[in-house]
DNA sequence: ACCAGTATGTCAGAATATTGACATGAGTCA
DNA sequence: TGACTCATGTCAATATTCTGACATACTGGT
């Protein structure tokens, strides 16, 4: 060995298999909201709202894990096709607070309903046991990282 | 409840801790590689050629989880900065197998140790037996998505 | 009151990735 | 051999996302 053999393992590393799975479920979720005519984060962001309505544009971009940026030109277009609305100036201080309408609900409905048959698909191998020791275990990765 | 309450939890989703989870590692990633005018896809590139030395554009573009059209365009340019080299016209079929320079492995040796960190500390909460647990449950995840 | 720091919404430009399309080569099957 | 299918490399156009920048509004300390 010429120089440091530092390398790490892709096939065994909990970083590439992060991506790996994380890219696996991105490309299900696509394939299921393609017919929908709705993208990953048109979905994030709806179903942001019907959580946690009244969430501004930072929050959304925040919980869909894009810019804020991003999160406005597709709010924009989210407002002009129907589905959320906003006020027209901040109640108070800057935010913009959004909330779904009754169209948009109707389309996450379905929407929804399609994630979750991706999801069940994906822990269809894991037992109880298994999913709650699998969110615990990424949450410790995530709590690690930030 | 006037419509059915078909809605994810986001908070206990497997899927979007998943998501979580994958967009902090990219994050810090990001942060590390940076400096070293280095991207994501760039450093998997380079990484997964020092693993297996030859891949081809598809095969390297299925490695990083990017379009084999995003790959090519990636190797251009690492092979306009003198990172890899690949024969003029293929050995047999259209298949051109690539490999690292020098230089691009002694690049990569900086980069593949600021990842390790990263990669360290995502984990550091983790004990050995978590580890492998983490890494059997997320492939259970990607084998049942595909 | 003031000022520095931080967060927000938004516009514009740049970087990145994807889809569509085409030609070429390999493998299969009748 | 010929027809068919599939995978590859690559060009062009489109779409998506990010970075940079700016004005505005809240907050905390002096």
């Amino acid at each position: 060995m010429s120089h440091k053999d530092a390398r790490i393992e892709l096939d065994t590393s909990v970083g590439y298999l992060l991506k790996e799975a994380a890219s696996a479920l991105r490309a299900a979720m696509e394939a299921v909201l393609r017919p929908l005519g709705m993208s990953i984060t048109h979905y994030a962001c709806l179903e942001l709202l019907a959580q946690r309505p009244g969430l501004s544009n930072s929050d959304l971009a925040r919980g869909a894990f894009v810019s804020r940026q991003s999160m406005n030109v597709l709010l924009q277009s989210l407002e002009r096709d129907g589905y959320v609305t906003r006020p027209e100036h901040a109640p108070e201080g800057r935010v913009l607070p959004t909330r779904l309408t009754e169209l948009g609900r109707s389309r996450l409905d379905v929407a929804s309903a399609a994630v979750r048959g991706v999801e069940d698909r994906m822990r269809s191998d894991l037992d109880a046991a298994e999913r709650e020791q699998l969110r615990l275990l990424l949450g410790k990765c995530v709590a690690a990282l930030s």
